[in-house]
DNA sequence: GATGAATGAGGTTTCATTCAT
DNA sequence: GATGAATGAAACCTCATTCAT
């Protein structure tokens, strides 16, 4: 039986609950469409709450960004180790890019939030921060092993280069050159 | 006989010249620090001048923005034109590339303006998507024409590899990185 | 059984509701000494509350303008209605003009509202409009009745000779002026 | 020969005489068309002027009020000598409280002007405030004299009326609305 | 004298954040 | 816990006015 601390979580109230969902995709609706200053009003507006709710909620707005792009976070992570399965290290490598980019590009939002937690030093970001770096690593690491690719490549460039390639992403159409770009970098990472 | 515009420009006042330039100034360095949203009363109060100033000089903040990034515009391509002389091509990209990151690095509000200039369809840009694409595409030209590099990379990817480098390169510190970067992406390109 | 909105009316924070009286006073006050065009600001300050706080209650200054003013307007038809029980309906009616002057001159303000509401096509002041001509339409009408006075004039003229008088009577010490005005107005209207 | 004060009043230069028309002309305009608070910039501009220019020929906002409006002031007082040799007292009156109103209407800057010379106690306003009290008190002593009217009514009180129905007749269509309240006016002057 | 640049006060408005209910 | 009112800092922008040329 679990030790019980003297101040018991005690189960959150239904309310509470959906409240926070609620937030969090109004939040992403919001960013996506404002951009990432928009306003927490907007957020707690679109999400049919009081502003207070949101503050209760998330206490500021680095929190409400980081709850937002940890989902983001989590499936590019997932992503990862799918693709560590995957035959051909290389592919994988290049596979990840693309769809780490793909990701980003359709959550306008999440851009920001990844470029934070790369390279601020908020800890508000350090799960992020490891769970990405861990992501990236896996794959790196693989292709090194497999002496595919050069090994002075950092996890960290790797994500530099994904949130590089997307930022420029933001064209129309830009699909195919964003391509390009991913294989050019994939050529100069091979041995 | 000179051409005369039909109402004569009178001489500029001194102190007219000077503010035009401390705002310049000002308005590089403010961007630089506080982003592209910075307030343009920062931006007065930096080049000692009072708001007014600031609104008479360059009416929107648009004008301004477009102003300062200007200057950088035209740096980067003089600064092509000079490589352009180099002996190896392939060099001389290099360069550019670390010579345009440095120096938008150093000027972090133009870095916008630079993302804007390639993607953006606003007018007040042309004049620098112009400028850096002729810019970018004699740098190209040189390396393709000595079949050192593949041929399928346009004026405008090497134009979003700076932005997308630059962008990546807002930690401090990452002068190395920036560098690795740039290598692994050049190495890509070559046949 | 009581006609219940679809989302119940909260109880009103108290602090709310004596913001607004204290807007709706202040306001008054400084549009009376200030004129129509006072600062919005300076209505907070002597509310004594902060200026989010009069934008929260007020989002326009008309929508102010037309708070403050339609208590005027109130006070003026109240008046019209007790004064139709009067015996003689052109002392009725010389009272009510005379009144009405003096309740005017004590709010500055609401001049430029009683202006407005007689002149625009703004819909705000509809109501007004409405309750105004109604009031002095009663008093005209029973003057009329009784063959007192001319019947070649409307309510509509009446209020524009309130407010004409009005807006003369804006110096100090006017008081016997004025009177002698409506007098002379009164008089003019006897058969 | 006429005595010559130690600073000699020299002949105005040709530009400056040009400027002052041409600020005035402007200043009409501007005021008739965005009312009595527009911008001393505007009138500048519209004056081809610069703004400084003004500054030197009018150094208050009131002395070029006073100097737009001194001209209606003077054609209000014409009009009132020349009507004073008219047969019928009465009818001189009327006529003359019907053209002024006439007058004010086509020079909406004119309206608030007339008010402050009439109110305020500002004394760049005394030369208007002495000239229509002298015009509209030439007509009342008229008829005053021939037993027409009432002995009570000052020349204050004309001039107010006049303002005063002025100030309502802002409508659209207000011509046959403002004559009949000359017309109340004036009878109820009659003895 | 004419010009237009410089200045800054002051108005408007928006929001992040706190707090009363 | 939820709500939304209160607050004020801060941004934006527009002139009236002064002053250098």
């Amino acid at each position: 039986m679990a030790v019980k601390p003297h101040k018991a979580m005690r189960k959150p109230r239904a309310d509470s609950v959906r409240n926070r969902e609620r937030l969090l995709a109004a939040a992403a609706d919001v960013f996506r469409t404002g951009g990432a200053e928009a306003s927490l009003e907007a957020v707690a507006r679109r999400a049919g709450v009081g502003i207070g709710t949101l503050y209760r909620h998330f206490p500021t707005r680095d929190a409400l960004f980081e709850a937002v792009y940890r989902r983001e976070v989590e499936q590019l992570s997932e992503l990862a180790e799918a693709l560590a399965l995957a035959d051909d290290p290389v592919v994988a490598l290049r596979e990840w890019l693309r769809a780490g980019i793909r990701l980003v590009a359709t959550k306008r939002g999440a851009l920001k939030a990844l470029a934070l937690a790369v390279d601020s030093s908020s800890d508000v970001y350090a799960f992020s921060q490891a769970n990405l770096t861990r992501a990236a690593g896996l794959l790196l690491q693989r292709a090194m092993a497999a002496k595919r690719i050069r090994d002075d490549v950092t996890a960290d460039d790797l994500l530099h280069v994904l949130i590089g390639i997307s930022l420029m992403g933001k064209e129309t159409g830009s699909e195919e050159k964003v391509s390009r770009l991913v294989d050019i970098f994939v050529d100069g990472l091979l041995e």
